[in-house]
DNA sequence: ATTGTCTTTCATTAACTCTTGAAAGTTCGG
DNA sequence: CCGAACTTTCAAGAGTTAATGAAAGACAAT
């Protein structure tokens, strides 16, 4: 296989395991082309390699400068924006953690918290089987949690080694 | 906040999760329903409950029965089906691990172990960045398999004390 | 203030996914 | 066998989400 095929199959893939953990193909593609691009690329040309539009090349762009995954650079004397991605992956997995616990994670919390207050009668199984559900997932999500937020203070080789040499 | 209006918001929280995490919001819900019903219920009464057709109602179940999250129950005397969902939420978290992985994590692997072979051009810059965002991603990735691998063959108490401690 | 270059917006359109419900299939008792 | 009870399938329709491209906006140079 020659390099450019590689650069394709990569693009692919990475765009279909986005859209299969919610976030749009598009978005991992565009992601995916700049992680593997050495130099900033511009609109046009990310339109180009992509057979994308420009209106979605500039949203999709702009998603992914919000998940803090992009940055817009400016080349002195042009007028064009350039667009890189940040390389380090184990930073990208630290962002993406820190976006989706904030996004998704923390307000599925609050609502478990809420309804792990719903107080009822001990005797009625409906309810004693709604609790126990209800609080369990709790924990577990509050673990889960606390995991993100390890990830978010650690460093990699800290992170892995630790967790690795405890499963060894 | 009563406990048909607290069940009802477990329900669609669980839905709304599922389906920013690539799961269709309708197994999610149904999937919910039956966690937190004590009793088996048939798929009338799950129709019932969600308002949904027949069909979907029976589709989904099937589904959630190929992700070894619900199983179907057979009354004596009765020709209906009763469906009732594992109520363990460590193992509900370990089958969903497994089946993710199998799904969508080792396919990945598999094409990130082959792009790593790709040969090239030591000096050429593009070459040279594909290649480490390949190999960097494909380590990640392995690292987040044996992570799951563990999961699997852990029990509950033992995985989140080992991470747990490590992070305090 | 105007022009040329580049970026952003957003209503429309296209693509995709989910849901429905009726029909076909299955299974069991009599 | 037949018919009742229940399950499964699937084509059509609904609903949702993503992509387009034309138009408006922004900005700098002149």
């Amino acid at each position: 296989m020659e390099l450019t095929e590689a650069r394709q199959k990569f693009i692919e893939a990475w765009g279909k395991l986005g859209s299969e953990w919610g976030i749009n193909r598009t978005m991992a593609q565009v992601h995916a082309l700049l992680l593997i691009s050495p130099e900033a690329l511009t609109t046009e040309e990310i339109m180009e390699q992509l057979s994308i539009s420009r209106g979605n090349a500039n949203m999709t762009l702009r998603d992914l400068i919000g998940w803090g995954l992009v940055e817009k650079q400016h080349k002195p004397g042009e007028r064009k924006e350039y667009f890189f991605a940040e390389k380090d992956v184990w930073v990208i997995a630290r962002q993406v953690a820190k976006e989706r616990r904030k996004r998704e994670l923390e307000p599925v919390i609050k609502i478990l918290d809420e309804l792990s207050k719903v107080q009822g009668d001990a005797k009625d199984p409906t309810y004693k089987n709604f609790h126990k559900s209800v609080t369990d997932i709790n924990k577990l999500a509050k673990n889960v949690d606390k995991t993100f937020d390890a990830m978010l203070k650690a460093d990699e080789s800290w992170f892995w080694g630790s967790i690795l040499k405890v499963f060894k």
